[in-house]
DNA sequence: TGTACATCAGTGAACGCGCGTTCACTGATGTAC
DNA sequence: TGTACATCAGTGAACGCGCGTTCACTGATGTAC
């Protein structure tokens, strides 16, 4: 066979592609409503494909949100090994994190937007999946600052309950960024969120766990 | 005429509790998905009501959710009054302002559930009038702060910063109360909080503002 | 390499259903005299 | 108090539309020989 260059693409390729472009569909048209209100036939039409041909990918929009969600999850995580990573370099910790998240909700409006919404207005099941990542990541994240702070001032618990503290404010910094296209917004909520954190900060240095 | 001891309801008492019934009737309909997947059609079912009554007394969907709001924040504000009066109270400012929390959104789960979906799944316009909302009640907890610590330590600004914090440490911690039943979960939960609290009131203790 | 058959992503017609909104209406309540 | 008229919350039929799902299908790609 003469090599042309150009590959015909093979019929599993096709559906990959096929797969995503459903998959962006949803992202950009649930994007200011939720899946919930999101029918399986606008997808389609966004798609362009005849809605019954969705049922070669998915069983229904549900279980094409579980699959968001894990997607969704892939971006977190890349945000959490940069923070890591920021956190080691001799650069402040918290500029350091901030300045990842805001690049990272930047590169993935839509993923940072989807779990925010659906995390409290998706479907049950999809409610329940992102709450075990986000505690999942709660349970990283601890691991990490027991190596930062030593185990001997720290219970695990306390970690936690930390842990826990920073994954609610950086989700609560997510939303807000996501909520504002105003440049100088956005940068009065980062100033914002670098102050709460150096309180916080200065609270955690003096703080000794009970017992 | 003779008193019967029943008086028949007025045609404007008439009105009321049916509007009345149209709102109840959507905070529990929507009350696991959210406004945007909630039709008309539904709500007058509910209610009891042919859907073409449903316009005597709102024009969509939407603008009913706009009356929700200011009703749901009427129930938010009664939190804070209740907190600020703990605060005053002898007892730990942090428990008095956990009980009033979890006090109140177990008393109308309806209202701050309807605020925590809403706030990031709600049409555009019910979106803007809950950050709206959460904004007042910031620069309203900011003005209760100042009073509480003195103006000579904590700029105005500084004041914001930390009541935002606050904020959104509590409207987290409502969110995380309503998405459980358990009530061994819910405690975990509220001593997650009281440990966060603390940690953070430790660094608020020592922090002295810029300039 | 060529042929015959299998696979399967995508098609298109059809279904019954709930949607928002229009319209002319009914009949109890309210008001003016 | 009685009468005549106005108001208006709620009714019910009707509309065109988009919904999820079924089904038999098409035709390009893949595979076995």
């Amino acid at each position: 066979m003469i090599e042309t260059g150009t590959e015909p693409e093979s019929r599993a390729e096709r559906k990959l592609r096929t797969r995503r472009a459903i998959l962006d569909a949803t992202l950009e048209l649930c994007a200011d409503s939720s899946l919930t209100a999101l029918s399986l036939r606008q997808v389609a039409k966004q798609v362009g494909i005849v809605p019954t041909a969705f049922y070669r990918h998915f069983d229904s929009i549900e279980s094409l949100g579980l699959a968001l969600v894990e997607e969704s999850f892939d971006s977190l995580r890349d945000l959490f090994r940069d923070v890591r990573r920021n956190a080691r370099a001799d650069q402040d910790i918290v500029d350091g994190s901030i300045d990842a998240l805001v690049d990272h909700v930047h590169r993935r409006r839509d993923h940072f937007g989807f779990i925010a919404r659906e995390r409290v207005a998706g479907p049950r099941s999809v409610r329940e999946a992102i709450h075990r990542e986000i505690e999942l990541c709660e349970r990283e994240l601890a691991t990490d600052l027991a190596l930062m702070t030593g185990t001997d001032i720290w219970t695990a618990k306390d970690l936690h309950v930390l842990s826990s503290l920073f994954v609610t404010v950086l989700v609560a910094t997510a939303e807000q960024i996501l909520s504002t296209t105003r440049p100088e917004q956005e940068a009065q909520i980062v100033a914002t969120v670098r102050t709460q954190l150096r309180m916080l900060l200065v609270g955690v240095y003096q703080w000794r766990s009970e017992g």
